[in-house]
DNA sequence: CTTATCTTGCACAACGGTGTGCAAGATAAT
DNA sequence: ATTATCTTGCACACCGTTGTGCAAGATAAG
C-alpha cells in the first residue's frame, strides 16, 4: 500500500483532485475493455486509462478489488434509477411496467453492459446477482402480475419469463455495442424487444412504447 | 510431434479404435467447460476428459487447434443440418421458416452454445462468423422477405432484426444451460422467442409454432 | 503373443499476468 | 514556493498455463 486506498486519518491536506478524476478513468476504462473481453489484463486497462499499470495499484489493491468497485459503481447507479425511474407509477399495467424498466437499462446501458459479462458465469455471479436481485425481484413481480392479469403470456411460469425478458433485453444491449444506435431508437428496441419475449405483437408493443415514451 | 496429428502414410495397421473414442471425450469434455467459461485451461479439460494433460497434446497440436476443432465440428454438423431440416420447405411463410432454424438450432444446441461463446468476442470470431455464415445468411434472406409480404416487423431493417432474432434465440439456449428443459419445451421456446422479437404476438407464435411441429 | 499405438508422469523452458518495493519525477494544493 | 500527493519506471518474486522431450507403462490390433 503505497497510497490510500483508504480515508486518510485526520488529512492534513485535501487529497489532488486528479486522484478522483483518475480513479474513475480507470473504472471507465475498465468498462470498456471489460465489455469486450471479461479477462483483459491490468496493462490494457491502465493504457485504456492513459495511465500505467504501476499507478493502478495507487487506486485498487488488486485486480478483482478493482472489478469489485466497477460492479458496484453500476449497481448504485441502477439501484439510485428503480426509484426516480416511475417504474410502478405504471399502475396494473404490466406492461407499461416493462417498458419502463427496459427504459431504464438503456440509460444505463454502460454500467448494465459489464455486469452482464459477469452475471452468468465466473467468480463474480454472486455479487452481480445480489446486485441485481432488487431490480430482478421487481420485474418477478410485475410478470407474475401481468400473467394473471391475461396481459402477457400464459404458457410460462412467472420466474422463467422473467429470465427470458431479461435475456431478450440484454440481447438488444449487447447489439447495440456493435451497431450504433441513437438514444431513443435504443429505447424503443429494448422496450419492444422486452414485450415481444412478453408475449406482444410487434403492434400491441409500439402501442405500449408511445404511451411511455422515452425521456434521456 | 510424439503422435499422428496427420494421416499415417502407408499405415502398416490400424489405429487403435480408443484414439477416436478419445478425441472426440476431449472434444466434448471441452465443448462442456467452455460453455462455462471460455477460458478453461487444457489441464481442466483434459481431466473433465478423464486423461492427462500431456495425453491432449497427442490428439491437438495447440490449445487453439483444439478449439479450432471443435468450432468445425459445430459448424459441420450445422450445416449438414440446414439442407436436411425444411427451413425453405416453408414456402414462401416466412414466420414457419424462422420457426424450423429455431428447431434447428435447438437440436444441435450442445454445438451451438460453444460457438455462441466466441461467436462474438475474441481472436476466434472470424473463424465461428465463416462457420455460421450460411445459417445467417438464410435467416437474412427469409427476414427480408417477412418483412416485405409484411408477416414480420416492419420498423426495422432486415439484417437488425436478423441479427435481434439471433440474440433473443441465443438467449433461451442460454437459459437452458441452467433451467432443464426438455426436448419439445425448449424447442416450443427458442421458436416463440424468435417470432416474438420477429413481431409476432404469443397467439400467432404458438399457431405457427404448432403447424410446424418439432421432431427430436 | 507380439507389436504398434496410445497414455502416463516427470522434467523443463517460455510466456504473460499479478502484486510489491523503491527512488525519481511530475503535479496540484496550500 | 513549498509540500504532500500522485505518477512513473524499473526491479523482482510468484503463479498458472502452454508446449515439448523422453522413458516407462497400459492397451488394443494383428
Amino acid at each position: 500500500m503505497t497510497t490510500p486506498h483508504f480515508a486518510p486519518p485526520p488529512s492534513p491536506r485535501a487529497p489532488r483532485r486528479d486522484a478522483a478524476l483518475n480513479r474513475t478513468a480507470i473504472l471507465d476504462a475498465a468498462a470498456v475493455l471489460l465489455n469486450q473481453d471479461s479477462g483483459s489484463s491490468l496493462s490494457a486497462i491502465a493504457a485504456e486509462a492513459g495511465l500505467t499499470r504501476r499507478a493502478v495499484y495507487g487506486h485498487f489493491e488488486t485486480r478483482d478489488d478493482l472489478i469489485l468497485a466497477l460492479l458496484t459503481r453500476g449497481a448504485e447507479r441502477i439501484a439510485a434509477n428503480i426509484h426516480l425511474d416511475s417504474v410502478d407509477s405504471a399502475n396494473g399495467d404490466s406492461r407499461e411496467a416493462i417498458a419502463r424498466l427496459g427504459a431504464l437499462l438503456w440509460r444505463e446501458i454502460g454500467h448494465v453492459q459489464v455486469m452482464a459479462q459477469f452475471a452468468v458465469r465466473g467468480p463474480f455471479m454472486a455479487v452481480v446477482g445480489e446486485a441485481l436481485a432488487p431490480l430482478r425481484l421487481l420485474l418477478r413481480e410485475v410478470v407474475e402480475r401481468g400473467i394473471a392479469a391475461g396481459q402477457l403470456r400464459t404458457d410460462l411460469e412467472a420466474s422463467l419469463l422473467a429470465r427470458l425478458i431479461e435475456g431478450a433485453a440484454l440481447a438488444v444491449l449487447d447489439e447495440a455495442t456493435r451497431t450504433p444506435l441513437e438514444g431513443a431508437a435504443g429505447a424503443h428496441l429494448v422496450m419492444t424487444a422486452s414485450l415481444g419475449m412478453a408475449g406482444l405483437s410487434w403492434a400491441e408493443s409500439t402501442t405500449v412504447v408511445t404511451r411511455v415514451g422515452y425521456t434521456e
